[in-house]
RNA sequence: GCUGAUGUAGCUCAGUCGGUAGAGCACCUCAUUGGUAAUGAGGAGGUAGGCAGUUCGAAUCUGCUCAUCAGCUCCA
C-alpha cells in the first residue's frame, strides 16, 4: 500500500500494518511517541491496520489529537477502576476535555475524596497490567443487547439515539467494555501520570430535566514533570483569584445579610471601577457616543414592548405580590435587566432624520438580574452591575461602519487593559429548534446572521459559530476572555437587532420621505466593571497597572524628622492628579515597605534626613525594587509618563 | 435551581470521645526614631453563620435556613 505523509512524501508498505508499525518503520522513537494518528484525515487508533492507500499523520502528545486519545483512553482507565471497585455503578459518557478528561457515573452513594484515592490507586494498578486495547463493531440491535446484558442504561439509551446508518463500535481492555467511538492508544501501560481532581455533579445529557450523575475530572500527561507543573499552575492560580486576592487587598467584599451576588465595593474597588469608567465614557464621548441617564426602574408594560416581560421575566427583579402580576390594572414595576429600551425612549424623544443617523448613545448601566441561587460567583456572576451599556440607531448602508467601529471600540479597551491575549470571539446565533426562547421569524433571524457573518468575515475577526447563544432578539459577537483558570466568560458583547425598533416604533424619515426603522446596534465597550475589575486582578496578581493602581505612590517616612516633608511630597503630587497616601505611622522603615508591596502599591518614595537635606526622594518600585535616589520633579515627569502612556506593567 | 463540600476572633487556621474556646497576623496601649519585605512588651477581642431539635450538657449529633467554594444547568 502507498502511504502519503503530511510532507507530502511517500512510501510503500506491506499491506495490513498498523499505524504504530508504519511509525515504527520510520523511527522506533516515533512508534514510541505515537499515540493516534489521521487516516485520510479522520482520526483514529494507531493500533488498527491499515489496508490500501492512504494519506497518514501521526500524533504525539505534542497534537491536540494525541493529548484527545491519551486522555480519553485515562477516562476508560478510570471507569474500568470504578466498576471493578464498584460494580453498581452505571456509566454515562467520559470524554477528553481541555486539559484533562472526565467520567459521568450514575452511582448509589457519593464518591468522597477517600474513594478517589482508592479509584486512583486502582488505575495504576490497571496501567500496571498494561492491558492491550481492541476495537470492534456490532450491528445496532446486538450492540443494544450487549450493552443491556452488561447493565448499563444509559449506553443503550445512547446507542437507541444514534442515527440508523452509524457505525456502533466498542473498545475493549481486559475485564472493560465500553461504547466509545475512540480513538484510544494501544494499551493502558502508555496512559501514565493520572491525577484526579475533583467530583462534581452534572446532569445527563446536560439537560436539567435529567438525573444528576457524578463526574469525576481528572487530568493525565506523559510526562510526570508535566503534571507537577499542571497541578502546581493551579495551584499560583488560586493565588490569582480575584475573589481571594481582591479581598486581601480590600478591592470588595459581601456579606451575608445583603445577600448573594451583591458584593460591597470597598473604597480601593470603588476607585479603580470610577477610573475605568471615566476612562471608558470620555473615550466613548470622543467616539461620537451622547450619554445617557436612564431610570432603574420601569412598569411592567415597557418590558410586554421589548420581550422582555415574556422571554426574559425569571431573570427580572419584579416588585410587588405576584398574584398581581397578571392583573392588567394592577401598576407593577421591574429594575431594568438591560438599558434598551430605556435608551430607545431618548431616540423616541423627537422625530428623526436620515441625516441623524447613526445615533450613539452609551450609559454607565446598573442592571438587576435574578440570577439563580447556584450561578453566583465572586464578581463574575452578580445580580447587580454596572456596565458599559450602548446602543446605536443606524441605517441599512452604516451597520457595517458602525459595527466596525463598535469593534474597534472593544479592541481599544482590550489592549489597553491587556487582555489582547485572552480573548477570543464567538459568533452567537439563536438555535431554530427551539424558536420559543426568541422573537421574530426565521426568515429575519437568517437574514441578520448572514449579515452578521459578512461583516466579521469582512472585519476578518477569527471567530467560532455557536448555536443557541444568542439574545432573545437577534445575534451578538460575543468576545470571550479566559481567567486565571482558563474559564472563559463573555466580556465584550456586539448585537445586531432587527425587531427591538419596529417594536418601539422606532423610526427615522428617509431622504425619499419614507418613514423607515433603524438597525439598533447593542453593545458594550468594556462589558461589565465589575467583571473587568475581577479579570484585572487575576491578569495582574493584584499589581494593577500604575494608571488604574487605586494607589499609586505611597510616601514613607524613614523618622518623625521626615514627616513634614513626607506630608509636603505627597500634597505635591496630588496636585498633578497622583494618587498618594502617607504612611506616618510610628513603624520601622523595613515595615512600612513591606506594607506597601503586601499592597502592591507601584512606587514607594522613602524619605529620610538625607533625602529631606538634599532635597532628593528615595524610589522603591513595587516590580524593581529600590531605584536609587532622585530629584521629586524627575519622579513625577517618569511617573506622569507611565500613567499617560496606560503603561501594563 | 441541581449535586457535593465548607462555615470557629477582622484575616489564616487549631481544637481528642459531646464536658462550656485557642494560636499567629491585624487592632489598641506603652517603650523604641529606625535606611528598602515583619522592633519589643502588654491588652482587648468570639451568642462557634442563623433558627430549631436531641441531650444533664452541643463548636462537636440531627433537621431547616443563610452564605461561600467546585461543577452542572443558565448567563454579561
Amino acid at each position: 500500500m502507498l502511504i502519503t505523509f503530511p510532507d507530502g512524501s511517500q512510501r510503500e508498505f506491506q499491506d495490513g500494518l498498523t499505524g504504530l508499525d508504519i511509525a515504527n518503520e520510520i523511527s522506533p522513537r516515533l512508534r514510541k511517541a505515537t499515540l493516534s494518528c489521521d487516516i485520510d484525515g479522520a482520526h483514529s487508533d494507531a493500533f488498527r491496520p491499515i489496508s490500501g492507500d492512504h494519506a497518514v499523520k501521526f500524533y504525539t502528545f505534542k497534537d491536540e489529537n494525541g493529548r484527545w486519545a491519551y486522555r480519553h483512553t485515562a477516562s476508560h482507565v478510570l471507569a474500568q477502576a470504578v466498576k471493578r471497585l464498584y460494580p453498581d455503578v452505571k456509566l454515562a459518557i467520559g470524554p477528553a476535555i481541555e486539559n484533562g478528561f472526565y467520567y459521568d457515573f450514575d452511582a448509589p452513594e457519593t464518591f468522597t475524596p477517600d474513594d478517589l484515592a482508592k479509584i486512583e490507586a486502582e488505575m495504576a494498578k490497571i496501567e500496571k497490567e498494561n492491558l492491550s486495547i481492541e476495537r470492534f463493531e456490532l450491528p445496532r440491535e446486538e450492540a443494544i443487547a450487549y450493552m443491556d446484558k452488561l447493565g448499563e442504561p444509559y449506553k443503550v439509551e445512547l446507542i437507541s439515539d444514534l442515527p440508523k446508518d452509524a457505525i456502533i463500535s466498542f473498545y475493549r481492555q481486559g475485564d472493560f467494555v465500553d461504547l466509545c467511538a475512540g480513538p484510544h492508544v494501544k494499551s493502558t501501560g502508555v496512559v501514565k501520570n493520572i491525577k484526579l481532581l475533583n467530583v462534581a455533579g452534572a446532569y445527563w445529557r446536560g439537560s436539567e430535566k435529567n438525573k444528576m450523575l457524578q463526574r469525576i475530572y481528572g487530568t493525565a500527561f506523559e510526562k510526570k514533570a508535566d503534571l507537577e507543573e499542571y497541578i502546581t499552575a493551579l495551584e499560583e492560580a488560586k493565588k490569582r483569584d480575584h475573589n481571594k486576592l481582591g479581598r486581601e487587598l480590600e478591592l470588595f467584599t459581601t456579606v451575608d445579610i445583603i445577600g448573594q451576588g451583591l458584593p460591597i465595593l470597598l473604597p480601593k474597588g470603588a476607585r479603580v471601577v470610577q477610573l475605568l469608567q471615566r476612562f471608558v465614557e470620555d473615550e466613548e464621548q470622543r467616539r461620537g457616543y451622547m450619554l445617557t441617564k436612564t431610570p432603574f426602574m420601569a412598569k411592567r408594560e415597557l418590558y410586554k414592548i421589548s420581550g422582555h416581560w415574556d422571554h426574559y421575566r425569571d431573570g427580572m427583579f419584579i416588585m410587588g405580590d405576584p398574584e398581581t402580576f397578571e392583573d392588567e390594572n394592577a401598576e407593577i414595576f421591574a429594575l431594568r435587566p438591560m438599558t434598551c429600551p430605556f435608551q430607545f425612549m431618548a431616540y423616541l424623544n423627537r422625530s428623526r432624520s436620515y441625516r441623524d443617523l447613526p445615533m450613539r448613545y452609551n450609559e454607565t448601566s446598573t442592571l438587576f438580574r435574578n440570577e439563580s441561587s447556584g450561578e453566583m460567583h465572586g464578581l463574575i456572576r452578580l445580580r447587580q452591575f454596572t456596565i458599559s451599556e450602548g446602543h446605536l440607531a443606524c441605517r441599512p448602508d452604516q451597520v457595517e461602519e458602525e459595527f466596525k467601529g463598535c469593534l474597534d471600540l472593544a479592541k481599544f479597551m482590550i489592549d489597553t487593559l491587556g487582555f489582547t491575549e485572552d480573548v477570543s470571539y464567538r459568533f452567537s446565533k439563536w438555535d431554530e429548534n427551539d424558536t420559543e426562547k426568541y422573537i421574530g421569524d426565521k426568515e429575519g433571524w437568517e437574514r441578520t446572521q448572514d449579515m452578521m457573518r459578512d461583516i466579521l468575515n469582512d472585519l476578518e475577526v477569527p471567530f467560532d459559530e455557536v448555536d443557541g447563544e444568542a439574545a432573545f432578539y437577534g445575534p451578538k459577537l460575543d468576545i470571550q476572555i479566559r481567567n486565571v483558570y482558563g474559564k472563559e466568560d463573555t466580556l465584550i458583547t456586539i448585537q445586531i437587532d432587527f425587531q427591538l425598533a419596529e417594536r418601539f416604533g422606532m423610526m427615522y424619515t428617509d431622504s425619499d420621505g419614507q418613514k423607515k426603522y433603524p438597525v439598533v446596534i447593542h453593545r458594550t465597550s468594556i462589558g461589565c466593571y465589575e467583571r473587568t475589575l475581577a479579570l484585572l486582578i487575576e491578569k495582574y496578581a493584584g499589581a494593577l497597572p500604575t494608571w488604574i493602581a487605586p494607589v499609586q505612590v505611597k510616601v514613607l517616612p524613614i523618622t518623625d524628622r521626615a514627616a513634614d516633608a513626607s506630608v509636603e511630597v505627597a500634597k505635591s503630587l496630588e496636585q498633578y492628579g497622583i494618587r498618594v497616601e502617607t504612611d506616618l505611622r510610628n513603624e520601622k522603615i523595613g515595615f512600612k515597605i513591606r506594607e506597601a508591596q503586601m499592597q502592591k502599591t507601584p512606587y514607594m518614595l522613602i524619605l529620610g534626613d538625607k533625602e529631606v537635606e538634599q532635597n532628593v526622594v528615595s524610589v522603591r518600585s513595587r516590580k524593581d525594587g529600590d531605584l536609587g535616589v532622585m530629584s521629586l520633579d524627575d519622579f513625577r515627569a517618569k511617573l506622569l509618563e507611565e500613567i499617560a502612556t496606560r503603561a501594563k506593567s
